[in-house]
DNA sequence: CTTTGATCTGAACATTTGTTCAGTTATCAG
DNA sequence: CTGATAACTGAACAAATGTTCAGATCAAAG
């Protein structure tokens, strides 16, 4: 064997990486050439090909990354608490982790439609997961007298989509902070699900 | 003077930007190609620019024609009432007019990167209107005392964010009527903004 | 040093891209 | 019918696309 501590493939497969996802959120998938992400990371084209099979595959795996860590992430939280508190928790999550990475939210959502029909019910499937995570909250606290609401699932994403539109302008050096933009969140998505 | 009264040119243009909005908002601007909106249409790819002068042009009058739309019809709604009573009126006109153009709504957001800076810049100024729009609202419901929002740019914002986001899963086959949707809404729009 | 094999280059490939334009077709005015 | 012209075809263009691969490069193992 040779060739194995002081190798490239540890730094240059992360740079593709980091290349691919800045490119796809800001040009989307369609609009960057496999030229561009290479030219990006300081490497012809060819040498892509040692990272990844092929175009789809590399966008599948940024959005499978990320969804896996969405995913995760989310469960560390656990379940304790009133539904009340279960809401908070979530609240302040969703929105801390995604103004964390952005580009990858941006993708997730926006490159849906450049997923070949497999990988898109994979992703699909595990987005499907965490709304239903709060999905759960929502019906434990209708059930509890914690929440009024008129249709949990409807509630679930009116509330996913306000707190995920939050990526639409927030910029860690605006005017708030992230801790104040949670508190305003969550002070309207909490009003929002009771009278 | 010949062919002015049977021209096509009066079915062929419409059907080239009904085309284009169609498979812009299926598969995105870069990924649909001159050729792709000809033969949905039943000519030539050359035949396309009688009508356009090229393709950015193509999606920016989609999109600059959806804006006015946009505007036009909320302008249309008046300022009569109460701050509540216009935010109602807000909720509602938002949901059904997004409801009832998906694929342009889609278009106008997610093409938005797509644009050259000169058209984005235009856009996003309309835009920026109908955003002040419902900010006012916000502003004299504060004022008023009819609204508890701690920072109406952001409550702003967010319930645009919400609205919208009803575009991601209603069918007009679906569950609920529109009316229903509309009503479901309003709930949670009027609570988030009040004690 | 020599060998080994991972890493990368650089050129090549078949397609596809947006756009142009000379020429054909079709329809109405006179 | 004749002539005019709007509408369209079909071929052509240079440039760019994703992907492949033989060969060069290079760092570590023996």
């Amino acid at each position: 064997m040779a060739r194995t501590t002081g190798s490239h493939s540890e730094i240059t497969g992360p740079r593709i990486r980091e290349a691919a996802l800045r490119l796809f959120a800001r040009h989307g998938y369609a609009a960057v050439s496999m030229r561009q992400i290479a030219t990006e990371v300081g490497v012809q084209a060819g040498a892509l090909y040692n990272y990844t099979a092929d175009k789809q595959s590399l966008l599948f795996s940024l959005m499978r990354g990320h969804m896996d860590e969405l995913l995760a992430a989310h469960a560390a939280l656990g379940q304790d608490g009133s539904p009340t508190a279960r809401l908070e928790r979530f609240t302040r999550f969703h929105i801390s982790f995604h103004a964390d990475r952005p580009q990858a939210v941006f993708i997730s959502y926006m490159e849906l439609r450049s997923l070949e029909p497999n990988n898109f019910q994979i992703i699909e499937a595990l987005r499907r997961d965490y709304e239903d995570a709060l999905e759960s909250i929502l019906r434990d606290g209708m059930a509890g007298g914690d929440f009024t609401i008129a249709d949990p699932k409807i509630a679930t994403l009116a509330v996913i989509a306000m707190l995920t539109g939050v990526n639409t302008w927030y910029r860690s050096a605006g005017r708030l902070s992230l801790e104040e933009v949670e508190q305003v969140y969550w002070d309207m998505v909490h009003r929002s699900v009771t009278e």
